[in-house]
DNA sequence: AGTGTTTACGCGCCTCGTAAACATC
DNA sequence: GATGTTTACGAGGCGCGTAAACACT
């Protein structure tokens, strides 16, 4: 009858993030003894079971393993409205969260929050997994960049139109070259990145448009590994990093276009700082046009 | 630094929406004194002023209109995850909210309600303004029934073709016909309702295609007022409706077509028990389909 | 042995209600 | 004379930590 405990809600998602009691207690800074009552007084007062013994622990029960994600949800919106709070009373944001695909944090991302001055809001930075949901990330961040189609239910801003690279070392006798056919890349020995990276996933949508095969392909765990790999053994390294150890890129030509992607901001529609992060987002885009102005 | 305590934050929203310290004292059964207590204690601990001294009593500043969706916001969730633990212990949902136009309300909802056996989950019903937000009553309410247009957010079903219909008093020379074009529409007296209701939003959407106007016209607040009318003085009324009064509906027909809305279910596509509602939004299909089977 | 649970005790904090004096408009 | 605020008091509740015995694997 009586609406839940927050408290309670919080020791539930210790427990099942941390794996067990003693060491959600510790973490949530009171006794073994003192979780354990708030775990079950969680439990009875709703006559539910979301814990049970498992070996010597305990594990999720089927009811745990759904209520998790509504415990985590409201946890969220908890910390939201008292950071809606705090940006009440300081009438800027103190922090504001980003998220971004790796590549993208080290050559824009990091580089762009250099330049703000001390009095901007303090940046966090997070890697993003390829493989994200946007809805979920843009409820948990301030900011998601990434190549992305529009989604009606997120503010999206064009940041950049990214090339996807093929990067070759200036020994290479495409060195002087400034862009190269698809095609031609078959008949190359290739370093590419993982499917987890978006310059990938382009090359291989693009090759099988074309009913094109790679023969000799070096697959990395980084666009950084990439390059270094053709930096010293030569072979050409398709990735959208920046060039980096001397290599010379050259846009890769797909049906007369330029093999690229979008590179977006997304926000929450509704977030309650959306003039600030649309500020943010705004320099965050000029940052970019200076930095590519090639690519406007 | 601390998180946000949720009864403060439901003394805020009470007293947003009693408008006095005093009467929502005596909402939430405790006495002003507490109150005042506990609205002062949350704006002393995030240091923000909500509220401010107007006239005799209390209005909200500026911060406190900004904050106030984000505070109902985070209680709705809390009521949620409470109904979500509810959900988990019953195995099934004691109470399902439904919302809908009016007129939806009275044809189809109430009458599909009163089919269902005692065990289904008690059904709660409100109406809906015209203009609601679907993505906001999503939240709200377990089942949005809505003239609309689909949208990705939602999981939508959808229910019924709805005619707009031309209703005509059983004397009236068109009473003998199945349907009529919208141009003939323009030769009549009608009676329809205001453009809070979709049937009118639909008309006249139509009429504008074709440039067409309407040289008399009644416009009453509900559909029934404009059956009413109809029946006792003649004319034509154009609503969504089932035929009341003995009236005889007729089929609009624009561009060959019937003028109808798509009437569809939506529901949170997240929602704890989406497996329980796709079950009811079902049967609501299946006596949708047996209560209009031409429109099948 | 390393889990988590249970019991009992005592302490402290917090919030309530009451009641009465003030303050504003 | 509405409304909301402030003060002071005392009572009750609730959850904590401690500590120790217990239960399970």
């Amino acid at each position: 009858m009586t609406g839940l405990d927050l408290s309670h809600v919080h020791a539930f998602v210790a427990v099942a993030d941390a794996g067990s009691v003693s060491a959600a207690a510790d973490q949530l800074s009171i006794t073994q003894p003192a979780l354990t009552r708030r775990l079950q007084k969680l439990q009875r007062d709703h006559e539910v079971q979301l814990l049970e013994r498992r070996g010597p622990g305990l594990a999720l029960t089927s009811a745990g393993r759904a209520f998790l994600p509504t415990a985590r949800h409201l946890l969220r919106e908890h910390d939201q409205a008292g950071h809606h709070l705090a940006y009440l009373r300081d009438g800027t944001l103190r922090e504001l969260s980003v998220v971004a695909p790796g590549t993208t944090l080290i050559d824009i991302i990091i580089p762009f929050v250099a330049t703000l001055g001390p009095d901007r809001p303090r940046t966090s930075v997070t890697e993003a997994a390829l493989d994200l949901r946007i809805r979920e990330a843009v409820e948990t961040h301030d900011v998601v960049i990434f190549p992305a189609e529009p989604d009606d239910t997120v503010t999206s801003t064009e940041l950049l139109n990214l090339p996807v690279w093929a990067h070759v070392a200036s020994t290479h006798r495409w060195a002087s070259r400034t862009e190269i056919e698809l095609a031609e890349l078959t008949e190359e020995s290739l370093s590419v990145p993982t499917r987890n990276f978006a310059a990938r996933r382009k090359l291989d949508a693009a090759l099988e448009l074309e009913n094109l095969v790679l023969h000799q392909v070096q697959e990395t765990n980084s666009g950084q590994v990439a390059q270094a790999l053709v930096a010293t053994g030569g072979g050409v390294a398709v990735v959208t990093d920046d060039p980096a150890f001397g290599l010379k890129p050259l846009r890769i030509i797909h049906r007369g276009q330029p093999l690229s992607m979008e590179l977006c901001a997304m926000v929450k529609p509704d977030h309650y700082a959306r003039r600030e992060i649309a500020e943010f987002v705004h320099q965050l885009a000029v940052f970019c046009t200076q930095k590519y102005p090639s690519l406007d």
